[in-house]
DNA sequence: CGCTTAATATAGCCAC
DNA sequence: GTGGCTATATTAAGCG
């Protein structure tokens, strides 16, 4: 690890300076975060359920062929109990 | 995925089995949960304020985990960015 | 707060009581946690899909009128935007 | 739920305006998420322990919210029951 | 009952 | 590629 034992002040700083640049990028992230939380409370007070909405969301994630085989698979241990 | 399909009942068996237990278990950690809400009505019967009990619980419960890690790495680093 | 203030030792030792019962209960609650995570394991050595199990599990929590609910507003929504 | 029932487009558009924002925002996020993740790479590339500087990150976070928050009502049930 | 925190579950990542 | 660990997303609980 460098010459970090010793405290000689390079590894400090450069050690610094990646944490800070981790913060400063977790910061932006977080904003961002929250901007989603907003559109989602804004959803809401559009008379929309705000759950179902993450689950499209989730869903477009998903391509639909990987969307159908786990469908599908979910329909086979349904029906193989007597769910469905 | 062995035989189930074509459902010939015995990884039909099987899955349902596994269900149950699972169920079983789910029903006993709730029953459980539900006392621990006991306790805390209790505690607020007893005139405490219970989030902040929580709140202790919380630290014990951390600090207990903590407790667990060797933290001489850490340390070193921390040490080294001036943190301690 | 009763007497707490000035540490009587009466509410000490109620604090210390109720706070050691919640976290045995806890502590209980955490190890029936990890048998259900055990069975999910075993259910993975017999080759099934744990995860979908997981939802087949959560499916029948929820009662057959509260899922079709869910699933026709779901479906509602996908249809809205052109998905389905 | 407005008038999304009957598919009169102007809730659908509402809705698609919706699901758009938050992928765009859903993008922006990852990308900063891959930013950290860059950060993190050049971090072990200079010898350090990516781990650990990842728990320093996090207790560093998880202090400055401490910092924000009133302690006195905790620590008087903490000293009640000696853990102070 | 809505709204904010805490618990849980899922997913992604890294090391072996 | 599997298993543990961390981080994120989802769900549930508690509080006003």
């Amino acid at each position: 690890m460098e010459d970090l034992i010793g405290h000689n002040g390079v590894a400090q700083a450069e050690l610094l300076s990646f944490i800070e640049r981790i913060e400063r990028l977790e910061e932006e992230k977080k904003g961002i975060a929250d901007d989603i939380k907003d559109v989602y409370a804004e959803v809401k007070g559009h008379g929309f359920d705000a759950k179902t909405l993450r689950r499209v969301v989730a869903l477009r994630r998903i391509e639909a062929e990987e969307r159908k085989n786990q469908e599908s698979l979910l329909e086979l241990y349904m029906s193989a109990i007597g769910m469905i």
